[in-house]
DNA sequence: CAAAATAAGTTGACATTGTCTACATTTACT
DNA sequence: AGTAAATGTAGACAATGTCAACTTATTTTG
């Protein structure tokens, strides 16, 4: 019946509450926004009583991390799926992974605000234990410091500068977008993705020219 | 002694609760950031009672967007000054531009915050009347639009388009940046400014070469 | 294997917040 | 002056995050 913890029916320790809260938040997320996360609505969901999460998470914001955490496993994954389908092309690498990233908000916008709402790398916030949150931002360094190696590009400025210039590209289009601060109907998706591929037209002159 | 309404001391009211609400909810920002900004709070330092506000805005969400419009008046400004400042070059009115919107946002992060987290163009949600929103982005697009028209960049695209492009730039870096998505210490203020430049360079030269 | 320790869940409480309704006071207009 | 409108207050309500005290299941261990 349930997916986990299928060892009795109805008993009184969940079995995998952790996971169970963490799936109920996405839930909540994709139904309601970033607004109706709630502890106690996840702890709903969940169908255990309202303070029980406190015996996996210290307070929401851990509760946030852990969503945010999963958040930033799946875009690393599209991204590095985005990346091989480039086949070591660097114009295509660059240009697959930064329509993913737009695409990966666009489908789950309320996943990609908690995920840049969490108090990362503040002393006493650290929501996200592990390095793994990171990858994202490696994958899309990666991509540059090859192109560097096979000098297809200068390598005037380091890979993590001109990673953080792509990944502010993709990622400003992304959060203007979700936030919905442009007039609605003046940009498709479409318009936007092929955005993305003007602007990789332009960084790969700019560079070139170097 | 107060800034406004210095008509009597002390009177049943206000005199111009509506800006002095706002004004607490700027200083409330600039203390606690956006998690500390409340509707009682903003009363509270305003010296009224926790529901007097609600005879100036509808909700928390209309003071909000009170707040975020005054926030994109004085970007509008910031970038306005730093396009005069370029002198009519267009490498230069994008390059100061770019910098001065990431400027501002360091300076103002929970300001920016707010400005990007109001449901802008969502029936139903309209905080802000008026159009004075759309003038920050309108600055950037005239910029492009002036390039064209003196025929140092191609009209492939339109200018809204570039301007998009150029505004989720500078708006992804300073998102990035103020939500400290990095860890600290990677990157200087300098550095992402001099960052910026050379996605200038890049887009120049990325442009000049369609 | 029974007993003790620990992990996991519950109940009830508290302060804070956004919001509503009913009421009071001041100002504006005839 | 006297009424209507604008503005502010007081009190209530439900929802939320969090904590302390208690209960129940599981694990460890003598």
């Amino acid at each position: 019946m349930s997916e986990k913890a299928n060892h009795r029916k109805k008993q009184y320790h969940h079995g995998d509450l952790k996971e169970a809260l963490i799936t109920a938040g996405l839930a909540i997320l994709a139904e309601g926004g970033a607004e109706a996360l709630s502890l106690r609505e996840t702890a709903r969901r969940a169908g255990v009583s309202h303070s029980a999460p406190y015996r996996h998470f210290q307070n929401k914001e851990q509760l946030i991390g852990a969503i945010a955490a999963e958040g930033f496993r799946r875009l690393t994954k599209a991204l590095s799926d985005a990346i091989a389908l480039g086949g070591g092309r660097f114009h295509e690498e660059l240009r697959l992974s930064g329509r993913a990233y737009v695409e990966f908000a666009l489908n789950n916008p309320e996943h990609l605000k908690v995920m840049f709402s969490i108090k990362r790398f503040v002393p006493g916030h650290d929501c996200i234990h592990g390095v793994e949150d990171l990858d994202a931002f490696a994958r899309i360094a990666g991509v540059f410091e090859r192109a560097q190696a096979e000098g297809i590009i200068p390598t005037d400025q380091p890979p993590p500068a001109l990673a953080l210039l792509a990944w502010a590209q993709v990622h400003g289009m992304s959060h203007i977008l979700i936030e919905k601060q442009i007039p609605p109907g003046t940009i498709s998706l479409e318009s936007a993705l092929s955005l993305i591929d003007s602007w990789v037209v332009f960084m790969c002159r700019g560079l070139k020219a170097l």
